[in-house]
DNA sequence: GCGACAG
DNA sequence: ATCTTGTCGC
């Protein structure tokens, strides 16, 4: 099991969340700990909502390179926050916190379907459970938060910076030709260029990678199939 | 003050 | 994220 490496209260206001998120932009590391070739266990992160303000947070492990699935896991808490832009992890994050005490597995790199360091003051979801877990972290995230970018040429692989504040702190992704980019940024423990190249290496057919795809399918089994039986829990 | 705005 | 059927296109 993975120990998270500090606890933070989550049950804060906006204000503290802003001081929280400048306090962690300090802690954010960028250098990648494995040699590529050690790499051989990855995560997937889903995070959404159920009715009855429930949040869902699902972690998939998954085998590397063969990205078979080996572990699934998740946890559903009560939100007590809203959703506002740039504070996404104070309303998911007790979920995430929940499924990572469930997980046994300990992937060596984990994607989040969010923000890394694209993001207003830095921290994203995918950089904020990064350093509290002291993970690899990597933020995939299907729509733009914060920055500018130009339009990355069609084929897949192909992508264009996204700027911010005059910083470069993520990519607009070609993850298939001809569709919508996803959004890369670097979570924790990672820098830039290798937060695409994984991303690249976990995607396949379709536009959005493979451990944040699978996350979110098992994600949707959840709401369909088991919501009345978890919300006695 | 107005518009933008991860999931 | 969620409300929602069929349909156009690679």
């Amino acid at each position: 099991m993975i120990q998270p490496k500090h606890i933070f209260p989550f049950d804060v206001n906006t204000q503290e969340a802003v001081r929280i998120q400048k306090d962690l932009t300090q802690h954010i590391s960028f250098s990648f700990p494995f040699h590529p070739q050690e790499v051989h266990c990855l995560a997937g992160v889903d995070v959404s909502y159920l009715k009855k303000n429930l949040a869902c947070a699902v972690i998939v492990a998954f085998s590397y390179p063969e990205l078979q699935v080996i572990e699934v896991v998740h946890s559903l808490k009560k939100v007590q926050f809203p959703y506002i832009p740039g504070f996404l992890s104070f309303r998911e994050g007790p979920a995430v916190a929940s499924s990572f005490q469930l997980l046994k597995s300990i992937p060596q790199i984990f994607f989040f379907d969010g923000q890394g360091i694209a993001h207003p003051r830095g921290v994203g979801l995918a950089s904020h459970m990064g350093i509290l877990y002291n993970i690899v972290s990597i933020g995939v995230a299907k729509s733009l938060l914060v920055g500018q970018y130009t339009e990355p040429l069609l084929e897949k692989g192909e992508y264009s910076w996204i700027f911010y504040h005059d910083q470069k702190i993520g990519a607009a992704l070609r993850s298939r030709k001809a569709v919508k980019p996803i959004f890369v940024s670097p979570g924790h423990r990672i820098d830039l260029q290798n937060s695409i190249e994984w991303t690249l290496r976990v995607t396949g057919k379709y536009r959005i990678p493979e451990p944040t795809r699978i996350a979110h399918l098992y994600a949707d089994k959840i709401k369909r199939n088991e919501v009345e039986f978890l919300e006695h829990q």
